[in-house]
DNA sequence: CTCTTTATGTTGACAGTGTCAAGTTATTTT
DNA sequence: AAAATAACTTGACACTGTCAACATAAAGAG
């Protein structure tokens, strides 16, 4: 009766769990949503992902790609410009992102368990690291770091910059579907730090 | 048969939900699970707490009160050390809790969906904002900066911690429970950040 | 070409969840 | 003392993930 072998369900899944994710985020994911919508029987998705955190961390790896593509088309675009410009451009892409993506950045650094022991995610999530360093590491050539120097400093752009775009998204949560507050999809410039702390 | 009548149920459920909290993580965190660790039926919490939202609200406010002594404390031990040491100290502050509370700091800035309507909430995670500013703002009293930047550094701030906080955590849940690695339970220097960008 | 194996979906079941309605008991009010 | 109300229990329903058993189609072996 039923159409076996769809041929290519677990992509077909994997768009569904897209569309379900947008639709209804992160906590009103599930199997079986995403069964009925690629129109499947509910314990389908279980011969292609064992689980739902299989299905999630999948989706993970498709959202840490996506992201690092974002990062990269920007980095890309504003070569030739100066450091500083280039950092805070970078890091205006990687806020655009969690505000055009807002359930794949939540699905990314949320608490929901997922399989990082999954080679797939490591090595997507990996990228996108090393896509966020390869941007900072130019601005330190001028300065004179040891390596663990560099590495904290990395870390401490790497939290301003997230940090940002998860205050921000929390506060979109918090107001409702209809919120949009223009003036802080703008990370503010970094030289205010400096400003603040010299 | 049953106890009715228990007295303070609705505080010991919120008493057995930090324990379950604790022990089970939020996903793992049920109101049959609370209800069970305090003894009594599987519908008694819906008396007190409309739902499990509601009972995850009235944890977060806990949780935001806890997180406010805590910065409040820092703060005031640290308020005759000069500008920056005491800025440095009490995002340590913050940080520190994250990592003693994760579960806490975890149910205050996760993806879950809580009440920001209540009340209570409001009020609890208004203050710890505040004090948060209150950290901050004596180190503007030296510079010259209109409100608007004011604000916007202020968020600089906010975010540079806060992003440290969770990208800490991130990596904690990521590695398993046993992971701990005490060189980054410390935050790096902020000059470091000046270093690089001047 | 036929038989067997394997991959892929389906169906049905189970335990768990939140939530609601109805019933039971204790306290409070009148 | 009687009535009203608050607190808790019980039972039910729909939903979830996950497992086992079954059905079908494709691929491989002889």
């Amino acid at each position: 009766m039923g159409d076996y072998h769809h041929g290519d369900l677990a992509n077909a899944l994997l768009q569904s769990a897209r569309i379900v994710l947008n639709e209804k985020g992160i906590h009103g994911l599930s199997l079986r949503a995403c069964a009925a919508h690629a129109g499947v029987s509910h314990a389908a998705p279980a011969h292609h992902f064992k689980s739902l955190r299989g299905l999630l961390t999948e989706l993970a790896v498709i959202a840490y790609d996506q992201f690092t593509t974002a990062l990269q088309t920007e980095h890309k675009q504003v070569m030739h410009e100066p450091y500083r410009c280039r950092l805070q451009k970078v890091c205006q892409a990687y806020v655009n992102f969690s505000i055009k993506e807002p359930r794949l950045f939540e699905l990314m650094f949320s608490s929901i368990p997922l399989d990082f022991e999954n080679p797939r995610l490591k090595s997507s999530s990996g990228k996108a690291y090393q896509q966020l360093i390869a941007i900072v590491h130019p601005l330190f050539d001028a300065k004179k770091m040891d390596k663990k120097r560099r590495e904290q400093t990395e870390i401490l752009v790497w939290s301003l910059v997230h940090g940002y775009a998860c205050l921000l998204m929390n506060e979109r949560e918090r107001c409702g579907d209809g919120y949009s507050d223009t003036s802080k999809e703008t990370l503010p410039d970094f030289g205010l730090l400096v400003e603040l702390l010299q």
